[in-house]
RNA sequence: GGGAGCAUAGCUCAGUUGGGAGAGCAUCUGCCUUACAAGCAGGGGGUCACAGGUUCGAGCCCUGUUGUUCCCACCA
C-alpha cells in the first residue's frame, strides 16, 4: 500500500477493471433472488449536477449492498430524450447558425438532425455518471427513443386508444407560444406575479351611456369574449340579464348570461367570458352554447380578431389596448393586483391557456389501481408523508393532454384515411386504410409528451417476457421528491395498465441538495457546485460519503466542499488504519475466528461489532443510508481505531498470530461494511489486504459472532476498563502530569480475577505515556500518591515527583461536587412515588444500582480528601 | 385558499416505541505516543423556537403561536 491516501492512483484503475471483468452483470439467474432497482433515467440533455451525485450514491450504495446480500440485482441506467429541450436547441443552436427553421428542412430532414444530435449526445451524460463509480449493467443502457422502447410505447398507445381511454378533442391546454406546443399541467410552475385588475366599461347596446364594469388581469383577450356573466342572484344585474354589451376597441355586441360560478363579491361581480382563452370561461361556454374566438396565434401573437392589434405579440397588445381604453375613456380603474401565472417548465415563458384540438389520457380508470395500491401497501413511499402528496395529486388529477405540437419525439400512431376516413391506431405504419384499402392514408403529425415513453421505463428496459417475470414488479425506484408527478405517479398507472403488477414496491424520495445558506442551487445565483470539480478535487469516494452523510430519508441537505474534505478526512483514516493492519499480518498466517485465542479486546470488540452490525442492517432495511453512513465512521474511527486497535498494539507483542487475525477478520468485515459507500477505497484496501481480485461480492456480515459464542462477562469488565481508561485521562491531564515523567502505578482491583495482566496492559498502555509501570497491588498504600478512583477501583501513581497537592485537592473537590450531585439526582427520581410506581422495574433497578456506587464512591472520595488536608 | 416539512452547541446536522441532551467542523489546552499532525488526549459551549396540555417523567406525544422552506389550487 502506498503510504497515503491518494484516490487518484486507483480510482480510475479499478473502474476500468470492473467493467472489463463484466462485474455489473444482470442476467436471469433462478438460483439467486432478483432485486430490481428503476429509477427515471436522466435527461440526454442534462450535464451531471450535485443532485444527480447525490441521487446516483443513494442508487448505487443500494444496489451494491443488496449484490453482497446475495441478490441478482438489476440496474438499468440510460437516458431520456427529453423532446421539448432536445428540440429547442437544436432549432435555436444548430439551425439558427445555419439560418434556418426547422419549416425550411422539413420534417424529415429534421428528423434526421434529431437523430444525430441524439447520436452526438447520447453517452456524454453517461460517461460523466460513470465517474461517480455507479455499478449499473451497462450492457442494457438504454434510450427511450430506442427502437425497443419506441415499439412499447405504440402498442401501448394502440392498447389504450382501442380500449377507448385515448381520445382527440377540443380542450384548454396550456399552451407554450415559444415552444410551441401544449404541455401538461404538470409541466406548469405557477409564479406569483405583480400585475394589475384593469376594470374595463363595457358599454349596453341598448343605452350606450350606461355601462358595465367587468375586471380583468388579461385584457387582450377581450378580442374572443363571447359574452359577459353575472351571477343568476345578483341583484345589481337582475334586470340587465338577456340584455347585450359592446365590446370596447372591439365593438362586438355580446349577450349578459347568468351563471353560478360567478362570484358577487369578486371585482365588480361581472365576469367577461372568453371560452377559447380560460379554462373556467370555456366550461361556461359549454353551459351557455357560446361562441368559441380564439385570438392568439401559436407564437403568442394577436390574430386577425384582434383587428388592429394584429400580429402585436400579446404583451405588447395589452399595452397598446390599456392605452386606447384609456384614451377612450372606457377604463374604469387600474388596481393592482397579485395573482399567480403559469410559465412553462422549459422555457420559463408565460404560458396562455388556450383552445386546442390535442390527444388526451383519460385518467378516472388508470388511477384507481394506483391508489388502491398505496392503500394496501403494496406499494410504499419513504418517507411515508409522501403517500399524502401522492394521493391528492391522483384524486384530483384531469385528463393527461399527452400530444405535443413537435417534431422530435414518438409520432402518434394514428392513422386517417383520406379517402374513407376511417381513423384507426397501429403499431405498425400500415400501407393501406383497414376499411377501403385505399393507399391515402396520413399519420397524426403531433408526438407524444416525452412522460408517455418515460413512464414505460421499468418496462422497455426488459427483454422479453421471461425477464419480466424474474425481474419485474421491480423492488425500488428512487428519486427526488420533485418528480413525483412526471415519473413516479405515472410509472405506477401507465405500467400497471400494460401488466397488472404495479412496477415497484418501494419508492425512496430523497430530498434536494441546496447551498450552504439552504438555497437552490443555480446558475443565475451561481452558487451551484459541479460535482466533477469535487471528484477532481477529493476524489469519487469522498465526493459520494460528503453527500450521503448526515442526510435523512427525504430530507433536504445543505452541501459545501468542506463536506468533501471532512469525508476525505476520514478516508484517509481509513488508509492508515488499514495500513497498521496490513503491517500487523505480514508474516502471519491467519487463522479463521474459531479457531482464535481471544483476547479480553477482541471479545469486547467483537461484541460490540456484533451489535454494530445487526443494527447497521435494520437501517440500510429503512433505507437510512445517511444514518448507516454516519454509524459506520462513527464506529470505524471511534471504536474500531480509537480503542480495539490501541489495545491490540501489547497483545501484537504478545500473541500476534490471533491478534493478527482477529485484525485481519475485522478490517475486511468493515470494509465489506463500507464498500456500498465507497466502493473504490474499499476495493483497492481489500485486494492488497485480503489478496483477492475484488470486495465486491463479498457476503455482507449481517452478524459478527456464532450464535454461541457468549462474551458478556469479558464486555463488561473491558467496558470498566475502558472508562477507568477514561478516568485516569481526566486525571492525568488534570493534574498536569507530564507525559515524560517516570512512575509505577499501583492497582488495587475490586475484581482481582478478572484483572490479569492483560488488562493491567491496556491501562498503563492507554491511559499514560510510556514512562510508566504497572503493577497490581493488593493493599492500599501508606506512601504519598496520586489516587484515582475509578470503577475498577483505586489506582495510584506513586512517584512524589508527579504530586501537586493543591492541583489533586482541587481535584478531589470537583469530583465530590459531581458525584453529589448524582446522589441527588438518584435520590429525587426514587423518592418519586410515581416513578417507583409506575416505571419499568429494569429502570428503577439501574437507578438504584447507580446510586449505591455513588454513594459508596463519595464515602471514598471524602476519606482521600480528608488524607490531603 | 389548502397541505407538508423544518426550528436542538458559533456552523452543518443526528437524536430510532417518551426514561440522564449527541457527532463532525469551529474554538481553547496539552502532546510529533513506532497506522495516521489529514493525527492523539482533554476542555468549554445548548431555556432542544415560544406558550399551554397529557405523563411519575417530554427534544420526542397533543393543542395553539411565531419564524422559515416547499408543494398543490381556475377566483375573473
Amino acid at each position: 500500500m502506498n503510504k497515503s491516501y491518494n484516490p487518484k492512483d486507483f480510482e480510475e484503475k479499478i473502474y476500468k477493471e470492473w467493467l472489463e471483468r463484466k462485474y455489473f452483470k444482470a442476467s436471469i439467474n433462478k438460483d439467486k433472488k432478483p432485486f430490481t432497482l428503476v429509477s427515471p433515467p436522466p435527461n440526454i440533455t442534462s450535464k451531471l449536477h450535485v443532485g444527480h451525485a447525490f441521487n446516483l450514491t443513494l442508487q448505487d450504495i443500494i444496489i451494491r449492498y443488496k449484490r453482497m446480500l446475495g441478490y441478482e440485482v438489476l440496474w438499468v441506467q440510460g437516458t431520456d430524450h427529453a423532446a421539448i429541450a432536445t428540440e429547442v436547441k437544436v432549432c435555436e443552436k444548430l439551425l439558427k447558425e445555419e439560418g434556418k427553421t426547422k419549416y425550411d428542412i422539413g420534417r424529415q430532414e429534421f428528423s434526421k438532425r434529431i437523430k444525430d444530435w441524439y447520436d452526438n449526445y447520447n453517452g456524454v451524460i453517461l460517461n460523466q455518471f460513470v465517474k461517480m463509480g455507479i455499478s449499473p449493467d451497462w450492457d442494457r443502457k438504454a434510450f427511450t427513443m430506442d427502437d425497443k422502447c419506441s415499439r412499447l410505447v405504440r402498442e401501448t398507445f394502440v392498447n389504450l386508444y382501442n380500449k377507448g381511454l385515448i381520445y382527440k378533442g377540443d380542450r384548454i391546454i396550456n399552451w407554450c407560444p415559444h415552444c410551441k406546443t401544449a404541455i401538461s399541467d404538470a409541466e406548469i410552475e405557477y409564479e406569483e406575479n405583480q400585475g394589475h385588475l384593469w376594470h374595463i366599461k363595457y358599454p349596453l347596446k341598448d343605452n350606450q351611456n350606461e355601462y358595465l364594469v367587468v375586471a380583468t388581469t388579461r385584457p387582450e383577450t377581450l378580442f374572443g369574449d363571447t359574452a359577459v356573466a353575472v351571477n343568476p342572484n345578483d341583484e345589481r344585474y337582475a334586470n340587465l340579464i338577456g340584455k347585450e354589451v359592446i365590446i370596447p376597441v372591439c365593438n362586438r355586441a355580446i349577450k349578459i348570461i347568468a351563471d353560478d360560478y360567478v362570484e358577487t363579491e369578486f371585482g365588480t361581480g361581472v365576469v367577461k367570458i372568453t371560452p377559447a382563452h380560460d379554462p373556467n370561461d370555456f366550461e361556461v361556454g359549454q353551459r351557455h352554447n357560446l361562441e368559441i374566438i380564439k385570438v392568439m396565434n401559436d407564437d403568442g401573437t394577436m390574430n386577425s380578431y384582434a383587428g388592429e392589434f394584429n400580429g402585436l405579440d400579446r404583451r405588447e397588445c395589452r399595452k397598446k389596448l390599456i392605452e386606447k381604453l384609456e384614451e377612450l375613456n372606457l377604463l374604469f380603474k387600474t388596481e393592482n393586483y397579485q395573482n399567480n401565472v403559469g410559465h412553462c417548465y422549459r422555457c420559463h415563458n408565460v404560458c396562455e391557456p388556450i383552445i386546442s384540438k390535442q390527444w388526451f389520457l383519460k385518467m378516472e380508470d388508470l388511477v384507481k389501481p394506483a391508489l388502491q395500491a398505496v392503500e394496501d401497501k403494496e406499494l410504499n413511499f419513504y418517507p411515508e408523508r409522501v403517500v399524502k402528496i401522492y394521493n391528492h395529486w391522483l384524486t384530483n388529477i384531469k385528463d393527461w393532454c399527452i400530444s405535443r405540437q413537435l417534431w422530435s419525439g414518438h409520432q402518434i400512431p394514428v392513422y386517417t384515411c383520406q379517402k374513407c376516413g376511417n381513423m384507426w391506431a397501429s403499431v405498425d405504419k400500415p400501407c393501406k386504410c383497414e376499411k377501403c384499402s385505399s393507399d391515402e392514408i396520413m399519420q397524426e403529425t403531433d408526438v407524444l409528451d416525452t412522460w408517455f415513453s418515460s413512464a414505460l421505463w421499468p418496462i422497455s428496459v426488459l427483454n422479453g417476457k421471461e425477464e419480466l417475470d424474474y425481474f419485474y414488479p421491480c423492488d425500488i425506484n428512487i428519486t427526488a421528491y420533485d418528480i413525483i408527478f412526471f415519473w413516479v405517479a405515472r410509472m405506477v398507472f401507465m405500467c400497471n395498465e400494460i401488466t397488472g403488477k404495479i412496477p415497484f414496491k418501494d419508492v425512496l424520495m430523497h430530498g434536494l441538495i441546496r447551498d450552504m445558506q439552504g438555497r437552490k442551487m443555480s446558475k443565475s445565483l451561481g452558487n451551484g457546485i459541479d460535482p466533477i470539480d469535487v471528484i477532481e478535487k477529493y476524489g469519487t469516494d469522498a465526493t459520494r460519503l460528503s453527500l450521503v452523510t448526515n442526510v435523512t430519508v427525504g430530507g433536504d441537505s445543505r452541501y459545501g466542499e468542506e463536506k468533501a474534505e471532512n469525508a476525505s478526512q476520514f478516508i484517509n483514516k481509513m488508509w492508515n488504519a488499514s495500513k497498521f493492519v496490513l503491517m500487523s499480518i505480514e508474516n502471519v498466517e491467519i487463522k479463521p475466528l474459531e479457531k482464535c485465542n481471544l483476547s479480553y479486546a477482541d471479545k469486547w470488540f467483537l461484541t460490540k461489532f456484533n451489535d454494530f452490525v445487526i443494527n447497521f442492517n435494520v437501517q440500510m432495511e429503512k433505507y437510512e443510508f445517511g444514518l448507516c453512513a454516519n454509524m459506520l465512521q462513527e464506529f470505524f474511527w471511534g471504536t474500531f481505531c480509537d480503542f480495539y486497535l490501541e489495545l491490540t498494539k501489547p497483545n501484537l507483542q504478545v500473541n500476534a498470530q490471533d491478534t493478527a487475525s482477529v485484525l485481519y477478520f475485522a478490517l475486511t468485515k468493515l470494509l465489506t461494511l463500507f464498500h456500498p459507500f465507497i466502493p473504490f477505497v474499499t476495493e483497492e484496501i481489500y485486494r492488497e489486504v485480503a489478496k483477492q481480485d475484488t470486495i465486491m461480492f463479498n457476503e455482507m456480515p449481517t452478524s459478527i459472532l456464532q450464535a454461541n459464542q457468549e462474551f458478556e462477562k469479558e464486555y463488561k469488565f473491558m467496558e470498566d476498563v475502558i472508562s477507568s481508561i477514561k478516568s485516569i485521562r481526566n486525571a492525568r491531564i488534570n493534574m498536569k502530569i507530564p507525559d515524560n515523567k517516570k512512575s509505577t502505578i499501583f492497582i488495587l482491583a475490586k475484581d482481582k480475577d478478572m484483572f490479569n495482566e492483560e488488562c493491567a496492559t491496556y491501562i498503563e498502555k492507554l491511559a499514560f505515556g510510556k514512562g510508566f509501570k504497572f503493577i497490581l497491588s493488593s493493599a492500599d498504600l501508606n506512601e504519598e500518591c496520586i489516587e484515582v478512583d475509578t470503577v475498577l477501583g483505586k489506582i495510584y501513581l506513586s512517584s512524589n515527583d508527579l504530586i501537586d497537592s493543591e492541583k489533586e485537592i482541587e481535584r478531589l473537590r470537583k469530583e465530590i461536587e459531581t458525584v453529589k450531585k448524582e446522589i441527588q439526582r438518584g435520590e429525587k427520581l426514587l423518592s418519586n412515588q410515581g416513578f417507583v410506581a409506575k416505571a419499568p422495574a429494569s429502570l428503577i433497578g439501574a437507578e438504584k444500582t447507580k446510586l449505591e456506587k455513588y454513594k459508596n464512591l463519595l464515602i471514598e472520595l471524602e476519606q482521600s480528601l480528608d488524607k490531603k488536608n
